[in-house]
DNA sequence: TAACTGTTATATATTATATATAACAGTTAT
DNA sequence: ATAACTGTTATATATAATATATAACAGTTA
């Protein structure tokens, strides 16, 4: 299984799951079309509630990246329904917003905050060429 | 007052208030020795609990943010206290790494990534400039 | 002495997160 | 038809985080 949690981590493990959906996505792990699986089984997979992994799924479907139909499962959606709009550029930049403000306090220069981000986004790449 | 908060916000009164506090230090809006308002005095003209601001303020002490005197109330600590450390980097990278990933599957390039954070450089400089 | 600091302690309320069972309604394959 | 699988709904419980409400303590300052 390609996904995997952290119970230890700060970050609720249904936001654990999502953030993880989005990344297959991206790095066309999961396909357009393509079925999750089951909330069951993905509970029993990751040893967690079924009610956890529903929640992330619910909150996928809101977002756009997935459907649910009540017998084939979760299915991953075409990139037109989760285009970015904007008031997800507004809620992109409040995301940003204070980190690059303490970064900055912390010294960190724009171009040192640009360099992170390059190695982030190299980082996806190599993992989109690695599989 | 240039502390405000708002109660229907998802983001927590305490971090609201450790987020500008910093903010104000990156703004020199709070210079280095200057006194934050007593955690009662901030609370009354806050209209929020006296621990909700002790909270706030002990996560910037622990952060090197500021120091705490028994009297002399919460003091802003100079640069050299809150510089940025290996520790902090893998924290914000873990910070960012989730939001470039998002944006990345919304169909946001790198460049377009970079011109929304160009954004809020501009407008943090801006700030600076005004006041 | 009075007024102010941060701190500590206790108690309570609300919300978010996660789990535990159980049952329901609709497919799908045998 | 029966069995096995979907997501959904409902109820209940447990824990942790957040926020508030009082009260008292110990030290400083005017």
């Amino acid at each position: 299984m390609w996904l995997t949690i952290d119970l230890r981590s700060e970050t609720a493990i249904y936001l654990q799951i999502r953030d993880q959906v989005i990344q297959g996505i991206l790095l066309n792990d999961l396909k357009i079309g393509e079925s999750l699986p089951s909330v069951r089984q993905l509970a029993a997979d990751l040893g967690i509630n079924m009610h956890t992994v529903s929640k992330a799924y619910n909150l996928l479907k809101q977002e756009g990246f997935i459907q649910i139909h009540r017998q084939k499962g979760a299915i991953v959606n075409a990139p037109n329904n989760y285009q970015a709009s904007e008031e997800y550029y507004e809620q992109l930049k409040k995301a940003v917003k204070p980190l690059i403000i303490e970064s900055s306090c912390r010294g960190i220069s724009k171009g040192y905050f640009y360099k992170i981000c390059e190695q982030i986004y190299r980082n996806i790449g190599l993992l989109e060429k690695g599989g």
